[in-house]
RNA sequence: GGUUCCAUAGCUCAACUGGAUAGAGCAACUGCCUUCUAAGCAGUAGGUUCCAGGUUCGAGUCCUGGUGGAAUCACCA
């Protein structure tokens, strides 16, 4: 909470407590953003208190009005309409807030609470490349960790990647089958995508089995079991499993060309992890902890042997944890892995960052570790976030309508360039420099994209529209950001510094209290955001702090000023919304350039 | 069919967790570059917040019932 609100809110208390004998309590309350149709910039609702007040809506506003109007240095009048008390702050002490904001190394920055908290995300499959929906995970996953350590945790990144499996053998018996030792360098593909192109290509032989076993008479269910391909999948699985030599070289092999390829789109995404978990190795934890449960009667089993818990109770049925013939079932190892993960870092939350189709599992997750009595289960958390849906609707790997997360960053870059080279705006630039602006445009504006929606909700994306570079964009804020540091690099040149004196500067433009107001909330967005796990609500404050910076910027001269306190507290100003900007947008794990 | 989630301007999204006359961007229209970067600023137009009830000083937000859409309910991951 910034300086203002807060002495506002212990005077607030005074006030009741003077005219009305009643202990508020500064947490029950908070003041709201003055509607801009009105004078002031802090509203207190009175109509909760009218019992307390024994007034009227007018006539509890008034009073406590007029009691902060007379007691409190820091307010400078008052109104009210209706139930709503709307209060005006002294010139003077948003003046003083802006130096102390000012004074601040990196403002918003939350001490450490101490608590540590893991956050899972990206898990990609290795047998296929990443695409648009991959994108909105890693870049929500990147974006809250960064927040979360604004807010003062201890933040530990991982990524659990999938790289086993029976999907991975399907394009593994493809390779194999149809590969004729095909590689990354001999065909110049991209390791990944060379891969994906087996698994199509498993999908699309695996098929045409199915169509001429039904010509044969099948049953379509039995035909899907019983295609010679999916059987074949089915042994090397089983071979894998028995460590069979070849068939762990292979998958070796095939595995390293997938992380050669997604190292490179990481690379080109600007995301890294504190640790990466593989499945290989997870994927038999967790069978100790089934009997554990079995002995503390959190589990059951069936005729069959297979091993089940039992969540009626929550209205989430029966759930499955361990085959009959002793064989792990996915939530197997999430328990596992849930336990290995603790011990790794002894996280107080844990988040996981997965769509929302896995709701369920998710939910089924949590409780089963709460029933085993673990007691971080508390903390965890599965941060669910929406579909990625295109114009023609889902994505479908099959039907080949995904965006793929390379191809859509490079047209990112070649629109971002396109753009620049249009407005002039590279003149004086090195083709190194250039190409650095391109891909820092580029990213802002598809990371902003993707993150100024809320998680939770499922968002359209229209590549043809492609991503626009105007409005409530990445590249207008970092054109804002490239706006003030042209201001501040003459500054420098003329030797204005940025230290004024606040008792000097006695009147402030209305554009400059905006600022300074919408200044005083980053600390507040930040609180916000973590709690919500919300990059969007940091997006949304960047944008309007751009926004406002930009209504400011022209209509209040900068150097054209004769007051020299006038003018250095300006540049001030300018240089701390900057500072906040590129804070706030590296927040979203976006960079913002020093020119555009 | 059961469960969960969603529905706001032509389109994409907000609305500080129940507050005032529901806001931005895009698209359309009108102004503003001889002054610090026009990827900008200022303005016009655009709404029965899916429908019907209810709760209260006050509902886009909460409760009930509909309508429409999505996900999930696998001994897949």
């Amino acid at each position: 909470m910034n300086l203002i609100d807060k002495q506002l809110k212990e005077e607030i208390v005074k006030a009741f407590k003077t005219l009305f004998d009643f202990e508020l309590n500064a947490s029950d309350f908070e003041l709201q953003p003055t509607r801009k149709e009105f004078e002031g910039t802090h509203t207190l609702v009175v109509f909760p208190y009218l019992r307390q007040t024994k007034k009227g809506p007018e006539q509890s506003g008034e009073a406590i009005g007029e009691y902060l109007k007379e007691h409190s240095p820091i307010v400078s009048a008052y109104n009210v309409v209706k139930g709503f008390l709307n209060l005006s702050i002294a010139e003077s002490a948003w003046v003083n807030v802006l130096q102390a904001i000012a004074a601040e190394t990196s403002f918003g920055q939350y001490a450490p609470t101490g608590e540590k908290v893991m956050v899972e995300f990206s898990s990609p499959n290795t047998n296929k490349p990443l695409h648009l929906g991959h994108l909105r995970n890693n870049f929500l996953g990147d974006s809250v960790s960064k927040i979360l350590a604004a807010r003062g945790h201890e933040v530990r990144k991982v990524n659990l990647v999938n790289d086993r499996g029976i999907h991975i053998c399907k394009s593994m018996l493809a390779y194999e089958k149809f590969g004729e030792g095909e590689t990354p360098e001999s065909t110049g593909i991209k390791g990944d995508k060379l891969i994906g192109n087996y698994y199509v290509k498993f999908d699309q032989e695996y098929k045409k089995e199915i169509e001429q076993l039904v010509a044969d008479g099948k049953s379509e269910e039995d035909a899907k079991k019983q295609a010679p391909l999916m059987l074949e999948a089915q042994a090397m699985l089983k071979k894998w499993e028995d460590g069979d030599e070849a068939t762990v070289a292979l998958w070796k092999k095939m595995n390293g060309w997938v992380y050669e390829g997604f190292d490179i789109s990481y690379a080109t995404m600007g995301i890294s992890f504190d640790k990466v978990y593989h499945e290989s190795d997870t994927y038999l934890l967790g069978k100790d902890i089934i009997q554990e449960g079995l002995d503390k009667g959190v589990f059951f089993k069936k005729d069959d042997n297979s091993v089940w818990a039992d969540l009626m109770s929550e209205k989430l049925d029966e759930k499955l944890v361990l085959r009959g013939d002793g064989t792990s079932v996915y939530i197997t190892q999430d328990i596992g892995t849930c336990d290995l993960k603790h011990n790794d870092f002894s996280f107080n939350k844990s988040v996981y960052v997965v769509g929302n189709e896995q709701d369920y599992h998710f939910k089924v997750l949590f409780s089963i570790m709460d029933k085993l009595g673990r007691d971080y289960a508390k903390g965890l958390y599965h941060l669910s976030y929406g579909m990625v849906d295109l114009p023609s609707g889902k994505m479908k790997s099959r039907e080949g309508t995904v965006v793929d997360a390379d191809d859509l960053m490079q047209e990112m870059f070649d629109t971002a360039r396109k753009q620049t080279e249009e407005l002039g705006k590279i003149e004086g630039m090195t083709d190194e420099q250039a190409d650095e602006l391109f891909r820092t445009l580029g990213l802002g504006a598809l990371k902003y994209f993707l993150l100024k929606v809320d998680p939770k909700k499922r968002m359209l994306f229209n590549p043809q529209e492609s991503i626009e570079f105007q409005g409530n964009t990445g590249p207008f804020i970092q054109y804002t950001h490239a706006r003030i540091s042209a201001i501040l690099r003459r500054a420098n040149s003329l030797e204005i510094d940025q230290n004024f004196d606040a008792s000097k500067v006695t009147s402030l433009h209305p554009r400059a209290l905006d600022l300074i107001h919408k200044l005083t909330e980053y600390p507040k967005i930040i609180d916000l955001a973590a709690g919500d796990y919300s990059p969007a609500l940091v997006a949304g404050y960047a944008y309007e702090l751009a926004k406002t910076y930009n209504g400011f910027y022209q209509e209040v001269p900068i150097f054209n000023e004769d007051d020299k306190d006038v003018v250095k507290f300006r540049i001030s100003l300018s240089a701390t919304v900057a500072n906040t900007i590129k804070s706030a947008m590296s927040l979203l794990g976006i960079h913002v350039p020093e020119r555009m």
